[in-house]
Order: structure tokens, then C-alpha cells, then sequence
DNA sequence: GCGACTTTGTGCGTCGGTTCACAAAGGGAT
DNA sequence: ATCCCTTTGTGAACCGACGCACAAAGTCGC
């Protein structure tokens, strides 16, 4: 063989990386099912993506196929997680418990892998000390002493959009470089800090947008002049 | 039987349908703070995005900037929402009244912009009946006529991951081509019909990715097994 | 009315991602 | 042990998106 492509391996594609957590589900699904290899064709077709482009991904973790046969299935879990990161506990805190905070404290997908609500956290008098999904809500003043103490490295915000842009400040003052953010709003962070965002009304327009080309097609452009 | 060579140039790429949600909030914003003109510049920077780019994605709509001035607020305003599809009034069924649904039954980024909640929609008699913003929740089993009397066209689905496939049929089969998923399942459908699917834990697992690189670096290689 | 200044719209080089197609690798049957 | 069949891993072409940089277009001051 070549040279090994000893920690070579920094260079995952941030496409790919998008894509990993989609292939898990679907290895725990048949890791549930009893299925101990798979095929890419097949895992391709369970996670709704290109064969060619699943091999590609998976090759870039390693080589963990084997030819002729396919991908451990229980194996391939294992690296996967590993290269993610969820073999290791993540403590994380929710920042806004309106409707939407609610719901992702309840959410069983974050608990289940790798994620561990460590905190949940308002601004409201009326809903701080409320108990949900086994948490109590603690009042958003004690934001970095709760970031500090119980080793929060990822704050979820679901806060109203007035509040986020400041709840963020302070928590990336207090050391964290990892936000998902709920709250419609462009968050201004220093370069070092991750964020994502995830917006539900713009995945709403997104279709829309196809809709209206499906129903009506192009609208009579009436733009003249 | 597809459409082999749509005349118009109306081909915008995806990548800026994605973002024009994006500027029409910022928009929005500037809107009402009286603002009434904006340069690409500053548009930009209020989107998060590269000016260069927001040009070019402009420039696909039209030309509807003003050089040396820059782009009219409430005009532009008015040629995204159209071109999104957001001047009429599209009708939305959320089906699965969960934590997540209801959330998204109260989320106010949806109602407000040319969305409207039509109907909520579970199989849990508990549920059923319940008042929830404003809405009745109806049982599934009127899903078609629903969707029929109140022309939904796009449907939200935040069902228990083991549901989804079941109703996205009989909601496809009901004539929908549209739907937004977050059910944590890789839906089959026609390809005739839009999914666009928002999986919160996946989100979660791409920043524990980009967290775990920048904490402990590289991991150790425990390479054979 | 004119020139200087501002800002748009876009041509073009570049880059990352996707897909095809195939040689290499391994397993299993005989 | 050998051959055949399956499936991986990847080279290479292709495709779309990104961003620089600049000419064209239009405004504003004088």
C-alpha cells in the first residue's frame, strides 16, 4: 500500500459530515433489525442518497468495507460515532423555554445519542422553576455560572428573536463555540464560534417557492418597462 | 414526461431560492425601521452573506436595483415575496400534534407570512379534540377530506418517526406536493412531490463534529480492531 | 449640464461536490 | 487451489456555486 494517510483524515468534506449523522440512523435501524453487514447499495437506499456518494463519504473516514461482502453494520456504527463525536457525552443547555424550547427538551432524538440536556433556561419569572421533561428551569441570570459548572459545550437558543443576539454574546463570553440557533436571526459571533441555524418558516417559503412553479408554472411576467 | 425545456429563464438555482428568505427577512426588518433604500452592500451584511453573492442572486429575479443607489426596500420586498410565492395565501395541515406540533402550531414565523395554519391533525384520542392556537385538533382519519375542503397544499409532518411513511402516502395520495418533514425518517415519494425534511438532532451531531475537532484535536487512531 | 462618485450587474477563474465507470480486492463454490 | 462473482474504493469528467474585480449605469453636487 501507499504512504498511510496517517491523521490525514482532518479533510472530511463539510458535505459529508452533513451526511454521517444521515447514515447512522439508518446502521441503528438495522443494527436493530438484526442485519450484521449491509451493501452501500443498500444503506444508499435506506438513507435516500447516491450509492457512488456513500462509498465516497465512507472512505473518508477509513477503509471499513470489506469487498465483495459490504460494511459491517455494527463496526461502521461505531466508527461513525467515533468521527462525530458521540462517543462522548455532550452536555447541553436550552436557552428559551417557550413553545419551541418545550418541545426540543422533550425531543427524544437529542437525549438519545450522545446528548445530554444539562440545563434549561429562561428569562420569564412565570416559567422559570417550572419542571419539564425532568428538568427544573432555572432563570437565565445564572447562564454562565450553569455553563461553567455543569460543562455545557453546546447552548441550543430558542429564544425570541429580540433576545438571542445578547443571550449569544454572553455565552460565547463564557466559553462556548458551538450554537444551534432556533431564533430568526443572523447572530454575529467571532469567527472561532460555530453556529447553525435551523429556521422552519424558510424551509416553508423553500416549498412554496417549488409549489408555486408546480401549480400555477411561471407567472405571467408582468414587467414590462 | 417532464418538462423538457422550460422557455424562461426562470431558472433560478436552489442555492439562492434558499437564501431569498433570508434577504426578505432582513428586508422586513429594514422595512419597518423606515429604511428605504439598501445597498448590496449593506443587505448583505444584514443577511450574513457575501455582497458579490446577494447581487447575483438578486440579479436572477431581475433588475431591480438602482446603480449608484442601490435596491428600493419595499419594491424588493415585493419581488421576493412574489417570486417565493409568498403573496398568496397558502394553506398548511400539521399532522402530529406532539410536543413539536404544537410548537409549530404556535410558531409565529409560520402564520405570518403567507402561511396559514388550515389544520391540525393527530390519531391520539387525547389529543383530539384539544384547542390549540386557536385550532381544534381534528383526527386523522379526516386527512383527506380536510386537506380536499381547505385546500391545503402543503403539508407539515411531525409524527412519531414510525407514522411518517403511513401518512406521507395517504397525504400524496390525497394530491400534496409539498411537504415539510421532521420526522427523523427518509420518506419514499413520488418524484413528483417536494420533501424537504429538518432533523434537529442531525444539526446537534454536525456541531459535535466541528466541537470534538476543535477540543481534543485528533483523536486517537485506534485503528485495528 | 457635466464630471466625479457610487453601486449595480456580470464575466470569469476557481473550488468543492456529484456521478460515472472500472480496476482491485475479497469471498465462496467447485 | 482456482475461477467467478460481488462489492468496494477511487480516478476523472462534469456541474453548480462562490467571489473577485471591473465596466456600465445612474445619481448628486456644483
Amino acid at each position: 500500500m501507499k504512504s498511510p494517510s496517517q491523521p490525514r483524515d482532518r479533510g472530511i468534506p463539510e458535505a459529508t459530515v452533513a451526511r454521517l449523522p444521515l447514515y447512522l440512523r439508518a446502521l441503528h435501524g438495522m443494527a436493530e433489525r438484526g442485519i450484521a453487514t449491509v451493501s452501500s447499495e443498500d444503506l444508499a437506499a435506506a438513507a435516500g442518497v447516491n450509492s457512488a456518494k456513500l462509498r465516497k463519504d465512507l472512505s473518508h473516514l477509513g477503509s471499513y468495507g470489506t469487498r465483495g461482502v459490504g460494511y459491517d453494520v455494527e463496526y461502521l456504527v461505531y466508527q461513525i460515532s467515533r468521527e462525530l463525536g458521540l462517543t462522548q457525552d455532550w452536555a447541553v443547555a436550552i436557552v428559551g423555554v417557550g413553545n419551541l424550547g418545550r418541545a426540543l427538551a422533550n425531543y427524544g432524538g437529542f437525549v438519545s445519542r450522545g446528548f445530554r440536556v444539562a440545563a434549561l433556561l429562561d428569562a420569564d419569572p412565570e416559567i422559570v422553576g417550572d419542571d419539564i421533561a425532568g428538568l427544573n428551569v432555572e432563570h437565565i441570570d445564572g447562564l454562565e455560572a450553569v455553563i461553567e459548572r455543569r460543562g455545557v459545550s453546546i447552548v441550543v437558543l430558542a429564544t425570541p428573536a429580540a433576545a438571542a443576539q445578547e443571550v449569544c454574546d454572553r455565552v460565547v463570553a463564557a466559553g462556548v463555540t458551538s450554537i444551534l440557533n432556533f431564533a430568526p436571526v443572523v447572530l454575529s459571533v467571532p469567527d472561532s464560534v460555530d453556529v447553525r441555524k435551523v429556521d422552519l418558516s424558510i424551509e416553508l417559503q423553500i416549498l412554496a417557492f417549488h409549489e408555486q412553479r408546480k401549480a400555477g408554472g411561471p407567472l405571467m411576467a408582468v414587467d414590462s418597462q
